[in-house]
DNA sequence: TTGTAAGCGTTATCAG
DNA sequence: CTGATAACGCTTACAA
């Protein structure tokens, strides 16, 4: 049993603690920590701990403080890549929410890296944050497991194929399909392609059966040949629409995102091909890019930035309120028409 | 004097603790705590403690870890605007260093407001980070004297006026208008426009005056009807290109970021004005940007990403040495000759 | 109202 | 090698 060493005065090298401004005020730590989180004090008492609190220039210790609260104030938002400005709309939207609550969002760049969010998942028993806003583009069976019992809330944006406890805000991806393929029927189009990100993530397998059903639905035939399928990127949506045009001649492109889009757009105007005249192209996500792009894209917003807010939004509701039931949403698309369907929106 | 309560067993109601493992394990605290750390322990006890650990899903709390260590494994990053692409540039490069030191990175976004940038600095002394990335486009007075004696180590990317005591790399970014200007006058061009964002800006106050410079080097006129101001997004481009178009015709603009270079492309475009034949464009930054318009941006490269990457190198050596002298850096620049200032660059 | 001390979960120090 | 305990800096019973 060690003999209890008493403390004196500043002894903390420059470093400034409840306990300096307690002694320099002359009062206990328990009465300095009251005053300065305003839980009562005697005028004269209080008036002595915070003129000692400004002198030191004393800011309490966040990590001491989560330690006691068992809450960090941080919420974690796990992307699999910041370069998709789908991605960027998400977090921007639920920053605001997230701070304006006073917390702090946490980065995670995951790479859409399945290990990776797993282990993400299970070092959330670490507590480093409170909660995870998880935005991922492939569920596995690895996922699930985890899910059904991590540490601290967990909110996704993205379509969850089983059953598990989690609140979760999802786009309907089919219905934004539709709404495309509707806009281009009614434009007169009729060999309608279709440059998919890969099937592999659930939103490039959702948009693939969707674009053939909204073909059927349309009365338009189904043509193997007019299908291409890459990745959700730039280069893979410039590289699928080229090998696209050496093997059939559509009279629109539809592209499962903006990137793709963009990509597809460049391979016909450095083919000369005109736009929309010729090929018209629908991009999907509706994001900055869209208006960046000449000419402007038209494009299906699938509430990006909504769901970044809603899922967010999500997240701090179950921190206040543990038990309340689940909740889903889902987001209702619509279409946003630029310059690549119809000529001069506003020129 | 309190009696001492002495606990008993697994009083823990769910928390796993290192005490629940110990118990479990039938060791002490201590033990149980060196061998999951690896630091000696019997083979006997070894093995009795992690089949503890595993037993119950041990995972070590990050906070406790934390107060304990005085560090929490926290990088800052603090931008002004995500949607920004130089930024995500730059977020991106120091994500992955700072994430291969085994550290994370928190988000900030500052909105270039000087007071929350501010408030940020003064709150680092809370210590929920063990140092900062502060990416700045303007340095206060304000920021000068918080930035003398911040409470963790701050690295900024960005021009520092004066002498203040944080590591920093910064761009030549009068270099790159300088290189951007020769090579416009190599092609024969002399009515330059600039198109610059806020002088507000360190950059915007910056590549304004070295544009004169460079036009001045170069024996052209320095012409007030061929420059305007805005702001560095599209939008501010897309206005500022179609008000300098209506007073002057330019055969090459020279724009302050690839967002207002995207900007004037679509003004020039929608005006019907060929690119790069009548005009040329060149942007700054050499973001993804550059390489998704068409014609693709010829851009001057300001070692972006190479910034971002810097920067978290400089505070993770200041973390490992504090007592390290200061190390500034500057980025040489670097032309990107793409399709907006040469025809078929790679067609 | 105020002070004493326990406790948050770890790691580090020091005896045994 | 192992165990008891102090310490990190804070909040909060509880006691005076």
């Amino acid at each position: 049993m060690g003999r209890k060493r008493f403390r004196i005065g500043y002894q903390h090298g420059g470093r400034v603690t409840v306990r300096t401004v307690a002694d320099l005020a002359g009062v206990s730590i328990a009465s300095a920590s009251r005053v300065l989180n305003g839980l009562g004090g005697s005028p004269e008492l209080s008036a002595r701990v915070r003129a000692a609190a400004d002198r030191v220039g004393y800011v309490p210790n966040a990590i001491a403080r989560s330690l006691q609260a068992q809450r960090t104030g941080l919420i974690g938002f796990a992307v699999p890549d910041i370069g998709n400005p789908i991605f960027i709309q998400m977090v921007r939207q639920a920053e605001k929410v997230v701070s304006d609550s006073g917390r702090q969002l946490l980065l995670h760049v995951t790479r859409g890296d399945v290990a990776s969010e797993v282990e993400l998942l299970r070092g959330l028993a670490r507590r480093y944050v409170d909660g995870l806003i998880l935005s991922t583009i492939k569920v596995t069976e690895a996922h699930q497991a985890i899910l059904a019992n991590v540490a601290v809330p967990v909110a996704v944006t993205g379509q969850l194929l089983t059953d598990v406890p989690v609140d979760h805000v999802e786009a309907d991806s089919a219905a934004g399909v539709h709404l495309a393929i509707e806009h281009l029927v009614k434009l007169g189009r009729t060999r309608i392609a279709f440059v998919n990100g890969s099937l592999d993530t659930i939103p490039g397998s959702i948009r693939h059966t969707a674009y053939r059903e909204a073909l059927i639905a349309a009365g338009l035939p189904v043509n193997g040949d007019l299908i291409e399928i890459g990745e959700f990127t730039f280069d893979a949506g410039l590289a699928a629409s080229r090998r696209l045009l050496q093997r059939v001649r559509p009279d629109a492109i539809l592209c499962a995102n903006d990137l793709i889009a963009s990509g597809a757009l460049h391979a016909l105007l450095s083919a000369g091909i005109k736009v929309p005249e010729e090929v018209a192209i629908i991009g999907m996500d509706n994001t900055g890019l869209a208006e960046l792009t000449f000419p402007r894209l038209t494009s299906v917003d699938l509430g990006g930035g909504e769901r970044g807010r809603i899922a967010a939004r999500l997240l701090l509701d179950r921190l206040e309120n543990p038990d309340a039931p689940l909740r889903s949403e889902a987001i209702a698309p619509y279409l946003v028409v630029r310059e690549t369907t119809v000529k001069d929106d506003a020129a």
